[in-house]
DNA sequence: AACAGGATGCAA
DNA sequence: TGCATCCTGTTT
């Protein structure tokens, strides 16, 4: 059974989100992935676009939950995240990977790659993500070992152990910070 | 190891 | 007007 995933459960804590977010499914029109790493950017935060408050591009991070951030990236990149918190306050988590499970051919592995083999663009942005285009999904699926490290890519708060990813996943970014990540219970 | 590619948002 | 940035593929 696939239910889609509620409101409230994007309407949380970011961390949390993103924790729980691995193993559920993303389903854009036919394809379907399943996530296996995340990472939790919210707040004042100096690596999230919110740190500075609601600008044109992030003030849909601030906006109410359950809904895609995509923005684009390097000028090739479009980076796909899906928003948290309650309205008013800012988070989102940034789907760095996922594993195919159905009319997805090319790899889904790092931000870019995954919005690449999905077909996310900036039309994209500002969409449900339980609407006919986007949706989550929990088919009861639940990863047996979850890991948590320091997030890739980011010159500024890189201390911050905000990314959360599937134990031996072959999909996961081969990244550093896999070594030296710790086990995440719930 | 360096670099292209381009929009965003701030500092200067 | 300049500069840094949540990336990836290509070239030194």
């Amino acid at each position: 059974v696939r239910r889609t995933l509620s409101r409230a459960f994007f309407a949380r804590d970011t961390l949390s989100v993103a924790r729980e977010l691995l193993g559920k499914v993303l389903a854009v029109g036919p394809r379907a992935v399943r996530i296996v790493e995340t990472e939790a950017y919210f707040g004042t935060d100096p690596a999230s676009h919110s740190r500075r408050g609601p600008t044109p591009r992030c003030a849909i991070m601030f906006g109410p939950p359950r809904v895609a951030y995509v923005y684009f990236c390097y000028g090739m990149h479009h980076m796909l995240n899906f928003v948290t918190e309650p309205a008013g306050r800012a988070g989102a988590v940034l789907i760095r990977a996922a594993a195919p499970a159905s009319g997805v051919l090319a790899p889904a592995n790092g931000p870019g790659r995954l919005c690449k083999a999905l077909g996310i663009t900036l039309a994209h942005n500002g969409l449900s993500l339980a609407g006919p285009r986007l949706k989550v999904l929990d088919d009861g699926f639940t990863p047996a070992a979850v890991r948590r490290s320091r997030r890739v890519g980011i010159r500024v708060g890189v201390d911050k152990p905000w990314r959360f990813f599937v134990a031996g996943d072959p999909h996961v970014s081969p990244c550093p910070q896999n070594k030296e990540s710790k086990p995440c219970r719930n």
